[in-house]
DNA sequence: AATCGTAACTTAATCGGTTACTATAACAAA
DNA sequence: TTTGTTATAGTAACCGATTAAGTTACGATT
């Protein structure tokens, strides 16, 4: 392709017969130049079609007035959900993002941080993905003194910010729900424990049971990945060992989709042979039959609040404190962890 | 914040005693410089921490390696979907992605082009929001002789490359499968006429009518947006008229959950009273009851497909010749769209 | 009248690379 | 010996902005 040369300053500043840095100034709106100047230099801009060339201006200006951001997945209801508000939130405060994907394979996130340093973005938000353990990369960033948020996924370093849901709240909010119900046989279908959603939502089970003296069976308690099909091994593994506990609390949206598909290949009814929670939902979850109740992770506030931290980092002159913000989490009644046992044959549905 | 100052080239090449241009050189692996030098620079570069700077690189390469991408939406089954494949595709490249969000507005559209210009992207794949007529900005990306790929939703602008869905054709087939299966009184809860979409899907379903002598009633005809709103008010629009078609085929899948959510509301059974049928899925729609049959886009191929095109053109020195690529339906038997009628009180389901 | 302040610009340097030439040495070919 | 190649490296200019540090003119101040 042979690219027609873009318009330039210089080439602003020729035709108005001014300096280039004149025409910088009243682009920018910089008080140095005059009323009558800046507009007509706007104008001439306007004429000229002038595009402003951020790769020079953020190399002069040493910054980059962009956010960059990693996660793991995009096609998930979670994700694609919180990056539209980190989306909306950068636009709002005129920022630009540097979405990167790493289809929650650790090396391509390695990949992805140094791409986005070596763009210079002011500030990092990343969620890591489920096989992340090791945090060089992180101490990388930190050492450049690049803010860095961790958002709903996080790696313990020092020194990064985090913004999370309260997955051990929410939890024990959804077993407490359970055992209120009358159920006593309650299973977990859970994340990795090596990851903060994965342990803190499994602490939350435990904790809820322990606190109503309830025992936790060690087959009960299943830890795998966050996807449809660790939910439908999860299920198949309590269902073949013959134990079947009468409750499962699911640690995503997608392994309670998964324990719906391999319940209904084996012809276990939900929620009347076997009854389930989640953490999280989607949109369709509404279509679902049941559909689930469900712990609701407010993705819209988890998105912008993880765009507001790092904007307050950049806005820091010093070195920053890390924080931590915890975002609360709801308890979304739908068709399932309804009432056990209503009086028999009068269950009004 | 206060940044440590970046290592560059030069701290490289003080280090060493060569000049700038022998480590750029050697870290790009260009043959003017000997294998020991080469390995030498980059043991330097790693050692010190060398990150490269893409603001300078891209602007005295002329050229950002990188490809604009403008979607109406992502927190959608389709748009993530594309949008992963896109990614992919490009990283696969050795191509970066800047993704920018539209949020069907217009308006938005218009500045994330103009930033995207600003950014210099190599090339830019674009799906049009519902409400874009207006195709001055896109003019002035083909002006400046950056490839344009419209992907799925596009703008018919002299100069642009298509990647598009073979809507008509797969329209047709889903008429053609309802007639088949008994069906006569067919509705189509469209899209907008003036975007292709809409457009042809709406006249995929013409053409099947008139070639089987089916008549289209004017109030069977419904065009609107393309989500689970639009879906939901055309439903009641057809309800209230009193006068029910037997079949619907929707737009998009979202159009069809907004048939499902407000046939139940009025206590239209589906498929029973009424069946459906739709352009488009989710992942989810195996847990759907009735589970939606369906014309589907493979998406991963529209979003590779896009990028291969935006690459191809920008290999091209010369001015390129337009291509439009249309990438096949495959139509999706579930539950729905049965066979109509069948021998009375013996339907094997 | 000398000094000052300020509005409105301009000059020069710089950001960190890449590109297009140029230079040098070693060795081969003639 | 002369000329030609080739491998390897260096020089200088440039990409298109921004920033810091001057200038200039002119009215105000004392």
């Amino acid at each position: 392709m042979n690219r027609k040369p873009h318009v330039t300053l210089s080439d602003i500043a020729r035709q108005l017969n001014v300096s280039k840095v004149t025409v910088s100034k009243a682009l920018r709106g910089h008080p140095d130049i005059s009323r009558e100047t800046t507009s007509l230099v706007k104008k001439v801009a306007e004429e000229l079609g002038y595009t402003p060339n951020f790769a020079a201006r953020n190399l002069s200006s040493r910054k980059s007035n962009t956010i960059g951001v990693v996660v793991p997945k995009i096609a998930h209801f979670f994700f694609s959900s919180v990056i539209e508000a980190i989306y909306d939130e950068a636009f709002n405060n005129n920022y630009d993002i540097a979405l990167t994907v790493s289809q929650e394979n650790a090396e391509r996130e390695k990949k992805h941080v140094e791409t986005l340093m070596a763009m210079r973005v002011d500030g990092l938000i990343v969620s890591i993905t489920q096989e992340t353990r090791d945090s060089a990369i992180f101490e990388k960033v930190l050492s450049r003194n690049i803010p860095l948020v961790f958002m709903d996924r996080v790696l313990p370093v020092d020194g990064t910010s985090q913004v999370t849901v309260d997955d051990k709240g929410g939890a024990a909010q959804a077993i407490e729900l359970a055992i209120s119900n009358g159920y006593r046989k309650i299973a977990h279908i859970g994340g990795y424990k090596e990851i903060n959603i994965g342990k803190n939502r499994y602490e939350g089970y435990v904790e809820a049971m322990k606190k109503h003296g309830l025992p936790i069976e060690p087959d009960w308690v299943i830890h795998g990945g966050f996807g449809e099909d660790d939910g439908y091994q999860g299920f198949m593994k309590l269902y073949k060992s013959g134990h079947m506990p009468e409750f499962i609390f699911a640690v995503t949206y997608p392994v309670a989709l998964g324990i719906y598909a391999a319940a209904s290949e084996v012809g276990v009814r939900i929620p009347d042979d076997l009854d389930v929670i989640c953490f999280g939902s989607a949109s369709i979850n509404k279509f679902l039959k049941p559909a689930l109740t469900y712990i609701d992770q407010p993705t819209d506030n988890l998105g912008r609040a993880a765009v507001d931290l790092v904007l307050e980092h950049i806005g820091e002159t010093e070195e920053y404190e890390p924080k931590h913000v915890e975002v609360q989490t709801v308890l979304v009644m739908r068709d399932t962890c309804i009432k056990k046992k209503a009086a028999p044959a009068a269950a009004v549905k």
